[in-house]
DNA sequence: TTCTCTACTGTGAACGCTCACAGATGCATG
DNA sequence: CATGCATCTGTGAGCGTTCACAGTAGAGAA
C-alpha cells in the first residue's frame, strides 16, 4: 500500500549518514551549504538524501537555532478594505511567491478584531516567526509599536503614519504618480482640476494630494480649496464627492480622483450629471485595477508597481532578519493612458 | 531598554515550572488540557505562567509530537482566475479566522508552476503541516491524488473532479442554485431561456448547466442546445457567449449566466445590441460578487454562503486531522433578486 | 489493619537537529 | 624534522517539549 508505505517514520539525518557512511555532523553541513565538506563525502549524502527521501525536520532545526524560517503576513485592518481591493490580491500572492522561492512558508494573519490582534501578536512575539510583512494602512497602528518593541523584523507596505518608531517600508512614489496625472491633466488642455481624495490617515491619501497640490503650483495655477473632495477610497465616496464638487465648482474640467474604485463612482455621478467624459470633464484615476478596464470610458490611472513592491518588501525583510538596518523603498509609478483623460 | 528586555531568552516551561514551584510534567498538563491536576497545582501554574509571560515552544511541541499545528491553503491554479475572484478572498479571509480560532496559523500555497507544485508537495509530504484545504479547479488535478497517496488530510473546495481518490469536500449547491434561478425565469414568464455556462471541466461548470437542464425539462420546455454557449468565467467570454446567443437565437427573452462576471459582459453586449434587460431580456448571474451591486441594472444572482464553506472547510478538515473519515459537505444558495430578472 | 483504587506528581528519556569542540589528515613552511 | 595552518570529520551536548512510567498520598473496601 502507497499510503501505509508513505505513512512509515520518514528519514532522519541520521539515516542518512548511516546510508552515506558519515556521520550526522557531515550531513548537517552538506545540508547547511556544504562548506568544509570534502566533493567525495557531498556525492555520498547527496545520493543518500536522493535514495532515502530525506527532508529536513523543520521542528527540529527550529528548535535549535532559534528561527522559525517562516514569515507572517499580517494585515491589521478594522475594515474588510484590503481585501476588496485587488492591488491586495496581487500583494499577497507576488509576496507568496517571492518568499516560496527561498523556500519560506507565509503565514497569514488577520487582525481585525481585538482578540485577532492579541492573539497574532502573541504568536509573533513568541518567536514563532522570523520576520513581518505588514499591511497597516491607517494612522497611528498600534501593532506597529508592539512589533517594533519586540525587537521583530518588520517590513510595512507604505510608509507607516504617525509612527514614532523607524520601521521599514516599501512604497510606490504616490506622490509622483499624482503630479504625472494632474501634469497629464495640464497638459491636455484643464485648468479647473478638482480632486478626489483618499483617506487622508493613510500615506497614500496624503501624498496623492501632497502631489496634486504642488503640480498646480507649479502649473501656475490657483490653489482653490472648493477643488478639494474627500473620499475614502471606496466607490460610493467617489460617487458623493464628484457630486459636491459639482455642486461647488460647476465649472470644473478634469478631475484627479485619488483611486480607480473612487473613479468608477464619479464616472457614473458625472453621468447622472449629464456631463460627458472626457470631453466636457477629464477624470484620472490611480491604481490601475482592473476595474479600470471595464468603465465607459476606460479609465487613465496611475500603475502602481505591484509586483516589484511584493519583491522588494520580501528581499528587504529578508536582509532585516540578516541583520541589516531598516530601509525605505520608494517606486517609480506609470501612467497609463486610455479614454477618460 | 524594552528591546533589551524583549531580546533575552524567552521563559521555557522549566522557568514556569520553578515559579510554580512545580514539575515540568505538571505544567504541561496544565497546558495540554490540565487533566490529572489539582486545582492549587493549576492555580499555581496559570499564576505562573502570566508572570513569566510565558509562551509554548511550538517548535519543541512538534518535534515530540510529530505534529505541527498549522494548516496549508494550497492553490493549484495555473491561471490567476482564482486571485481576481471575489469570492476567493472572502473564503481565504474566512478560512484564516476560522483557524485562528484555534490558533492554528494557515500557511498560504500557490503552486501555480511546477516547480512551485514540486516545492510544496515536498512540503505538505515532508509532514509540515497537518492538513490541507485545497482550492483546485480543474478537472484531475495530480496534486489531489498525490495528496491523497501521500496520507495527508485534505479537505477540497467544491466537488474534486476526475478522481478515483475519496476526498472530504465542501460545496455550495450549485445544482439547485442554478435550478432556483431558472425557475425564477420562468415563474416571471420568460420562455426562451438561454444560459452561458462555466468551464465544464469545473465542478461549478458541470453543475449549474446540468441545474439548467434539468429545470428546464421539469418547466416543459424543449432542450434546445442552441441556448447554450460556453464561457470561461471570464468578463469577456461572458460578451463572446452572449453575442453568440443573440445570433443564433435572436428570440431568446433570458439568460441564465454562470458566473457574474460573465453575467457583467453579457449585460454590454446586451446594452450593446440595443436589447433592454430586463424588459427585453432578463439576466441572472452567480457568485453574488460585490460586481453585482455596480452593474446597470443592478444583477439578480445566486449567492453562495462562502463564510459557512470556510467554517465547514475547517471543521471538516480539523475532523479529518483528529481521525475521521472524509465527507462530503453541501451547503445550500440563495436567490437574490436585483434588477436585471 | 491491609489492600486496592484513584488522583495526582516528578523524572528520565526521547524527538531530530545544529553547534562547539576535539581530533585527524595533508601540505607548505621554517 | 618539527611546526603551523587549512581542510575535513566525528562526537557529545543540548534546544524545549511531551510521553511513559514510577511513585506518593489519601479514600474507601475487605
Amino acid at each position: 500500500m502507497s499510503t501505509a508505505a508513505s505513512r512509515r517514520r520518514p528519514a532522519t539525518i541520521h539515516d542518512v549518514a548511516r546510508e552515506a557512511g558519515v556521520s550526522r555532523g557531515t550531513v548537517s553541513r552538506v545540508l547547511n551549504g556544504g562548506h568544509y565538506v570534502s566533493p567525495t563525502a557531498k556525492a555520498a549524502v547527496d545520493a543518500a538524501i536522493r535514495r532515502t527521501g530525506y527532508v529536513v525536520n523543520r521542528h527540529a532545526r527550529s528548535l535549535i537555532t532559534g528561527k522559525s524560517d517562516s514569515v507572517a503576513f499580517l494585515l491589521t485592518e478594522p475594515q474588510e478594505r484590503f481585501f476588496e481591493d485587488p492591488n491586495f490580491n496581487v500583494l499577497l500572492r507576488a509576496c507568496t511567491q517571492a518568499l516560496a522561492a527561498q523556500d519560506i512558508p507565509l503565514l497569514l494573519m488577520i487582525a481585525g478584531t481585538e482578540d485577532e490582534r492579541r492573539r497574532n501578536l502573541r504568536y509573533i512575539e513568541a518567536g514563532h516567526v522570523d520576520g513581518v510583512l505588514l499591511v497597516s494602512s491607517h494612522s497611528g497602528d498600534p501593532v506597529v509599536a508592539r512589533l517594533h518593541e519586540a525587537g521583530v523584523p518588520v517590513v510595512a507596505c507604505g510608509k507607516p503614519l504617525g509612527q514614532t518608531a523607524k520601521i521599514g517600508y516599501v512604497a510606490a512614489d504616490d506622490r509622483d504618480g499624482a503630479r504625472d496625472m494632474v501634469r497629464h491633466l495640464y497638459a491636455s488642455g484643464r485648468r479647473r482640476i478638482a480632486t478626489v481624495t483618499g483617506p487622508l490617515d493613510t500615506p497614500g491619501g496624503v501624498e496623492r494630494l501632497a502631489g496634486y497640490r504642488e503640480t498646480l503650483a507649479e502649473c501656475g495655477l490657483p490653489a482653490d480649496e472648493t477643488l478639494i473632495a474627500p473620499g475614502d477610497y471606496s466607490r460610493a465616496s467617489g460617487e458623493d464627492a464628484a457630486r459636491a464638487l459639482l455642486e461647488r465648482a460647476p465649472d470644473i474640467d478634469a478631475v484627479f480622483v485619488a483611486s480607480d474604485l473612487m473613479a468608477q463612482g464619479a464616472l457614473d455621478a458625472f453621468a447622472r450629471a449629464g456631463r460627458r467624459v472626457p470631453e466636457d470633464i477629464a477624470v484620472g484615476g490611480f491604481d490601475d485595477s482592473p476595474a479600470a478596464l471595464s468603465t465607459r470610458p476606460s479609465l487613465t490611472t496611475i500603475r502602481q508597481p505591484w509586483d516589484r513592491i511584493s519583491t522588494e518588501m520580501v528581499r528587504t525583510l529578508l536582509a532585516r532578519i540578516a541583520g541589516e538596518e531598516p530601509a525605505a523603498v520608494i517606486l517609480p509609478t506609470e501612467l497609463v493612458r486610455r479614454e477618460s483623460a
